[in-house]
DNA sequence: CCATCAGATGTTTACGTAAACATAACAGCA
DNA sequence: TGCTGTTATGTTTACGTAAACATCTGATGG
């Protein structure tokens, strides 16, 4: 900056107000600077800015993997606006997700150049975790429960299971069986709970649950259990991975989907639309998750107050062809 | 630090040294200052640290979107690689793969507190990219063609496909066609050209190239076409999400897989053992690829002198059921 | 018994920036 | 003419840290 500021005939503190385009330097003295800054390839410094500022305009994002479509379709509206608002991203990957890990990555954090943090995990460990932070180092939590505790943004997972089961019931299925993702998912289990209490809302009978881990390969095994199971006539399957797993059994035991068995899937990922059948499934808006997870650390930074509460994002049922009314002798 | 020092009744300088972890340091005082730490809770500013050490301890990461499977965990890899070695990483998305964005996102990058620089991007844009970043900051490219400036990592593209044609015609096929690819990709290009080289070592006629987009929709509209050509009878599809859509285009069209058409594929992803049938693929291990582009960023920093030249990390082919020899009247 | 040396600790300084304050030049106005 | 206010610019200082250098203490050995 002082070679600038000399190059340039000014003083540094001129210079400065020309990087950081304040008003009240005269136009021609601000050519001259950029010139100079451009002859000598000049750089601001960011550790020096964040020093002196106090802030590093960067935010931290804490995720258990990037394995699940969610997270990192999450991660990515995340990244992009931060990037519009000015904001960089840093990411912390938790390579397993326990109570010990989540807490050593949030301690890292400490010591990290971050201004606030995103935390994208579907496990509920949050409230536990006595987490400590830099004073003044907001959180919002995605896709969890937080307790009180922070900012949650979180899909509308009861309002999409719903959906999904009252679009097999309205087809004329007598009852909708769940497969139901991991017990540790906060996610999985908001999810059948949701399908338990519009079936009993329905005044219908919940049939046993069938539990999965996420993967197609659950979602196989989980299917070779349904298909001999003649009274299951619809299933709702907890996400679509799960979903295509079950279609391959159910086909591999020929029963046939839609016509035997109606099945339903949740996230709507890209490939859904291209599963045999087409699988009708509850889309799910990331984008507009992480949208909100920036917004709503960037206004929790500005008030210097942290939030609590949650925000859900709606979803939207997409209809394809893995759903149909059920054959007429098992009609409800 | 100022305030650590006087709880612990030393000079900053000491608190300094315990915080570093340097030697020298008589372990009753060390003791004390820890002990003045916890108590006040010190947590060492990175912004200083950085200015005064002249370095940021973190790893930028350019990326074209987080949509294709492989950039994503070959940058999940990147982010754990890069933790182990006591860097962060921060993530610049790159909106759309123009040059001008991604030139855009490098003079960001100029600006942003990063040592080093990894790109995750299959277009061959690289080249033709005037890059200015500031001295020192050393360059990485995964999954691209970066003509001769840059280190390129990158899965052996042209020995998966060379394997996975080989497969074909050993099982007895005439030929093999292929679903490509964008034009655009880098990675798409040089799968269809091993795919026509091995093509015509074998002595076989190349049949026309069909040309995807990676989606599975697209895979399922060039699958229509393919499926009405009887001579088809093995293809050999750029990626997963395309060999499931053709997988899908075949079953409607009443060509079954594998007893009409063998179809092979390229990446296996998670769910590729669960398609219709469970594919025969190539397998590309991303995170290798990832650990090699962190390894190989941090020694070109530590020796400060840009390597140039091309790793290639090997593929597997894995064996499932959407492969088989072709019927009998119509082998070779 | 003192020179020498190693280990432990303190003091000074600079990293690059921007806020706060100081100064200078000049226009408007009574 | 001199006062006030505005605009443009310069000077000083501090952000938190760690390298470089300085100092102090006590032990070792001839």
């Amino acid at each position: 900056m002082a070679d600038v500021a000399r190059l340039a005939g000014v003083s540094s503190q001129t210079v400065s107000r020309v990087s950081n385009g304040y008003a009240g330097v005269n136009e021609e003295t601000r050519q001259q600077v950029l010139e100079a800054m451009r002859e000598l390839g000049y750089r601001p410094n960011s550790a020096a800015r964040a020093l002196k500022r106090g802030e590093f305009r960067t935010i931290g994002v804490i995720t258990f993997g990037l394995s699940s479509t969610g997270n990192v379709r999450t991660l990515e509206a995340i990244a992009t606006s931060a990037a519009q608002e000015g904001y960089a991203v840093t990411l912390l990957p938790v390579a397993v997700p326990t109570q010990d890990e989540v807490r050593g990555a949030f301690s890292r954090l400490g010591e990290l150049a971050v201004d606030a943090v995103i935390v994208i995990m579907e496990v509920h460990l949050l409230d536990a975790v006595t987490i400590s932070l830099p004073p003044h180092v907001q959180v919002v939590v995605a896709d969890s429960d937080a307790g009180d505790s922070y900012t949650v943004v979180d899909t509308d997972q009861a309002g999409g299971s719903r959906a999904a089961v009252r679009h097999l019931l309205d087809l004329g299925h007598r009852t909708v069986w769940h497969l139901a993702g991991p017990e540790e998912s906060f996610a999985a289990q908001r999810r059948t709970d949701a399908w338990r209490a519009e079936l009993v809302e329905a005044g219908r009978e919940a049939p046993p649950l069938v539990r999965g881990d996420w993967s197609a390969e659950s979602g196989y095994r989980a299917g070779l259990v349904l298909a001999d199971r003649p009274d299951c006539t619809a299933v709702f399957a907890a996400n679509d991975q799960m979903a295509l797993g079950l279609l391959r059994a159910l086909h591999e035991q020929g029963r046939y989907v839609p016509d035997d068995v109606s099945v339903i899937g949740f996230d709507d990922i890209p490939e859904s639309g291209s599963f045999l059948p087409p699988l009708t499934t509850v889309h799910q808006d990331f984008a507009e998750v992480g949208r909100r997870c920036v917004a709503g650390v960037l206004r929790q930074m500005h008030l210097d107050v942290p939030e609590r509460g949650t925000t859900l994002v709606p979803t939207r049922l997409v209809m394809r062809e893995s759903t149909a009314p059920p054959r007429m002798d098992q009609a409800h």
